[in-house]
DNA sequence: AACAATTATGAAATAAAATTTCATTTTTTC
DNA sequence: GAAAAAATGAAATTTTATTTCATAATTGTT
C-alpha cells in the first residue's frame, strides 16, 4: 500500500508531535527522502527520537526504512489510485489518466486472478467439442475478440452478441460443449438465463464476471475479473480490457497445453495472412 | 531511468570487482534494498568502499542514495523488459507476464502519444456528421468498441469489419464524414485502398496505426500507437489493447469536448440500461 | 481542582552504518 | 620487467539512526 496514503488515513491516530512529521512529509515527500532523520527532525520543529517513533507507527523498520517506502510510492508517480478525468483536463491530461487507470486495472484484475482456475479452465476449453463466446454491449467485443483468437487453433467457435441467437446457441448445447459467458457486472438477466439454460443443457459454463453475482451462480467456473468500479462518469469500461487480457491468458494456456505441434500450425496461419499485406522495406 | 537497466549497460564499463557487486545487486534487487552496505560487501565477497564507490559510479550520492532509486526501481515493477511466454510456463507464470507485457505495451503506447494530435482528432470528431470505424481481424474488434462508445453519445456512427462493406461506405464518404482506420501493421492492402477512397471522396481520414507505414501516408491524422514487436508466437496482440485504451481517450476527449449538457445526457443512457439488470443488495 | 496514571517528548548516550583515508595489491603500459 | 596507473580493502573517521531514560504534558479519577 502506498505509504502516503497511510500516511493520510492515520492522520488522527498520531500525537501532535508526530502529527507534524507527517505533515512535512506530505507537504513534499519529494524533498524528505534526501533529507536525514536529523533535517526532518528540524524541519518538523520535533527531536529525532519523534520522527523514530512515527516511522514506527507507519509499520517501517525505522527512518531509513520508512525512506524506502516513501521513495517507492514517489516512484510509481501517483497513478493507480483513482486518478479521475475532470472536466478542465487538458487532452495530454485526460490521456495519461485514462491509461494510467487502465493500467491499475489490469494490475489489480491479475491480483486476483486465481491461477488454478485458469488452469481448470484451460483443461477444459482443450477438451472441447465446441466452444462459444457470448456477451452483450462491451462484453460483446471481448466475446468477439474471443472468438478470433480462439478460430486461429481451427476449434470449432462461435460468438454471438445477439440474445436469440445466444439462447438459441445455449438450448442446443450437450455434453462436452463450453459455454463462456462474458458480463462485468453479472447482473444482465438475458444473459444469466442463457447461462441457466446452457447449463441445463450440460453444457460447462465459465464465467468471465464479478464473482457473487446472479450470473457468476450460474457457472461451473467462475472467472472473476475485479475492477475498481468506475463510479466516474467518464470513466470508461476498462473492465473490458481487463476481461481481453484474460482472453489472452486462456487463449496462451490453450496453446501450451495443445503442444509443440500444433504451435507449428499457428505459425502456419500466421504465415498465410503475409500475402495480404503490403511488404516491408527494412 | 530505471537504475537497473542502467546497471546492466554499464556492466562492462566497471571492474571486476564492482561487477561481483553489481550481479548480487541484478540477482536479487529486492534483497538488496534490505541490506546494509557490509551485508551486501559481504554478500558479494568485495570491501564495503567497493559498494561504495560502485554506487558512485551510478551517478549517486552513496549507498542509501543508491538503495533509494533502486527502491524507485523496483516499484515500477520491474517488469517491463520482455517477459516472454516459455513453453514450460505455469498457469501462474503464464497470467503474470500476459498481463505485464500488457501493461508494459500500454506504457509505451502511452508515452509516444502525441497529445496535440489527440487534440486534433477530437476536434475533427465533435465535428463530424458521421463517423466510421473500419478495422480487419484483431483490429475489427477495436472498430467494434468504438462503435459501441459513440454510439452512445448518439451520433450518426457506423462500423465494418467486412471488405466490400468498408469501399462501399469509403466511396459514399464526404466533406464532413470522418472515416477512422484501424490497423496494427498498417499494410493490410485492402484497408490501404479503403483509407485512399475516403481521401479521395473528401472525408477526413484518421489512422490508429503505426507511423510510417502505407496505411498512415493516406491519413490525414495518423495516430501512432507504437508497441514493441511482437516476435514470440505466444505473445498476443497487445497492439489492440494499445488501440482501445486510445479509442477510449478519443471517446473521452469527445465528451469533455461537447461540454455539460451532454454530459447529462450521458448518464441518462447508462441509467436506462438499468431495468435489464438484477437488483444489486447492497 | 488535586492527584495519580498514562502517554508523549527530547537530551544525551549508544549503536549502527556509511564514508574517507591511506597503504597495499593488482593491472596496465611502455 | 619496471614504472605508472588503477583497483582494492583495513582501519579510522564521520555521519546517521536508535535506544535509554528523565522530564513534561495529557488524561482520567476522585
Amino acid at each position: 500500500m502506498n505509504i502516503l496514503e497511510k500516511i493520510a488515513n492515520e492522520l488522527d491516530t498520531l500525537s501532535k508531535s508526530e502529527r507534524k512529521v507527517a505533515e512535512v512529509i506530505l507537504s513534499s515527500p519529494s524533498t524528505v527522502i534526501h533529507s536525514s532523520i536529523a533535517a526532518l527532525a528540524k524541519q518538523a520543529n520535533i527531536s529525532e527520537p519523534t520522527v523514530n517513533r512515527f516511522c514506527r507507527r507507519l509499520d517501517t523498520k525505522g527512518y531509513p526504512d520508512f525512506k524506502l517506502h516513501l521513495a517507492q510510492s514517489l516512484a510509481n508517480g501517483t497513478p493507480y489510485v483513482n486518478r479521475h478525468v475532470d472536466e478542465n483536463d487538458s487532452a495530454e491530461e485526460y490521456t495519461d489518466k485514462i491509461f494510467e487507470s487502465t493500467m491499475a486495472s489490469l494490475e489489480l484484475a491479475r491480483k486476483n486472478l486465481d491461477a488454478s482456475l485458469i488452469n481448470r479452465s484451460v483443461d477444459v476449453l482443450t477438451q472441447a467439442n465446441k466452444i462459444s463466446f457470448f456477451g452483450l454491449g462491451a462484453s460483446a467485443i471481448v466475446a468477439h475478440d474471443a472468438q478470433n483468437k480462439f478460430f486461429r487453433f481451427n476449434v470449432p467457435v462461435v460468438y454471438f452478441d445477439d440474445i436469440l441467437m445466444q439462447r438459441m446457441s445455449a438450448i442446443n448445447s450437450r455434453q462436452g460443449d463450453v459455454v463462456i459467458v462474458i458480463s462485468h457486472t453479472g447482473r444482465t438477466k438475458s444473459l444469466v438465463e442463457v447461462a441457466s439454460l446452457a447449463k441445463e443443457n450440460d453444457a460447462t459454463v465459465i464465467g468471465i464476471t464479478t464473482k457473487d453475482t446472479p450470473l457468476a451462480k450460474e457457472c461451473s467456473i467462475v472467472l472473476s475479473v475485479e475492477v475498481a468500479e468506475d463510479t466516474d462518469l467518464y470513466m470508461p469500461m476498462s473492465s473490458r480490457i481487463a476481461q481481453l487480457a484474460l482472453v489472452d491468458v486462456l487463449a496462451t494456456g490453450f496453446t501450451l497445453r495443445r503442444g509443440s505441434k500444433f504451435r507449428d500450425n499457428l505459425k502456419k496461419v500466421k504465415d498465410s495472412l503475409r500475402s495480404s499485406r503490403f511488404e516491408r522495406k527494412d
